[in-house]
DNA sequence: ATTGAAATTACCGTTGA
DNA sequence: TCAACGGTAATTTCAAT
């Protein structure tokens, strides 16, 4: 992890699909390095893949929320059964605290998530919080390389 | 938006990086074709951008927190500008209910992570959240299509 | 369908441990 | 000396018109 694989992280972090040829140029290597270097990362593990970014509200979902699910301490593997077969869960975390598990989900409409609600509810306590902005979102910290 | 739309963006999300002939074979349209209708995906905002996937504990942040913050009055800006130049800062919602902001944070070591709070609780109330697994990541709702 | 650009492969040279 | 890395060139595939 040199100073050049950092840049083609950040690059790629920023635009996923420039080629071998304009990342060379702005790391200053040839297409061909480039590839290799990109390669290793895949091969390692460090990139684990790519994708899109699609503006949900676009798609038909206006409505992102957190919910935080207090997990009844015998359900606990029927529900994480239940949130993997669930559309409407875009990420689901498993965290420390009384709060085992917080999830983000997009609906469609409130009456949507009420129902998503009702099914989490026979298994956890929730608490639910709409998401009105998101100010930041990146795919990894900022300066980690240079950062001590 | 009709179905092959849907189709599109659900192996964009999965693979960012497919090419337009890739894409057609398996739509079963022409590379033009799908070169078109991406480009009217992306124009009309549908498709934000592309990203590579990072494994964070690879590329060594092996933690990762949600922070719930819960921002004096008086402070909320102060607490915006601050949060959106920490680099540690991954993710930022502001969120209904008493903790108005809840962020993803990824960390190289507890004291950091111990540095970072420090930071925040001169503007904010805080409860942390250590992620210990991460059951879900996806970009969007799946079934969005067929689902009424 | 055609043209230019990009990806991919193979091969060679340089460097530094 | 040899292993790692980058450059060059040729071929194939892709993008764009």
């Amino acid at each position: 992890m040199d100073k050049t694989n950092w840049k083609l992280l950040e690059l790629l972090e920023q635009n996923g699909r420039l080629t071998y040829a304009e990342l060379g140029k702005l790391v200053h290597l040839t297409a061909p390095a480039v590839a290799e270097r990109i390669r290793k990362l895949e091969e390692s593990g460090v990139i684990t893949g790519y994708s899109a970014q699609v503006n949900l509200e676009k798609v038909g979902i206006p409505i992102t929320a957190l919910v935080e699910c207090q997990v009844y301490r015998t359900k606990e593997r029927e529900f994480k059964t239940l949130i993997m077969s669930l559309g409407e869960v875009i990420e689901c975390y498993n965290v420390t605290g009384p709060y085992a598990f917080v999830l983000k989900v997009g609906v469609k409409s409130m009456s949507k998530l009420d129902a998503l609600l009702e099914r989490l509810i026979d298994l956890s306590d929730t608490n639910t919080m709409m998401i009105m902005t998101t100010p930041v979102k990146r795919i990894m910290p900022l300066n980690i390389a240079q950062d001590s």
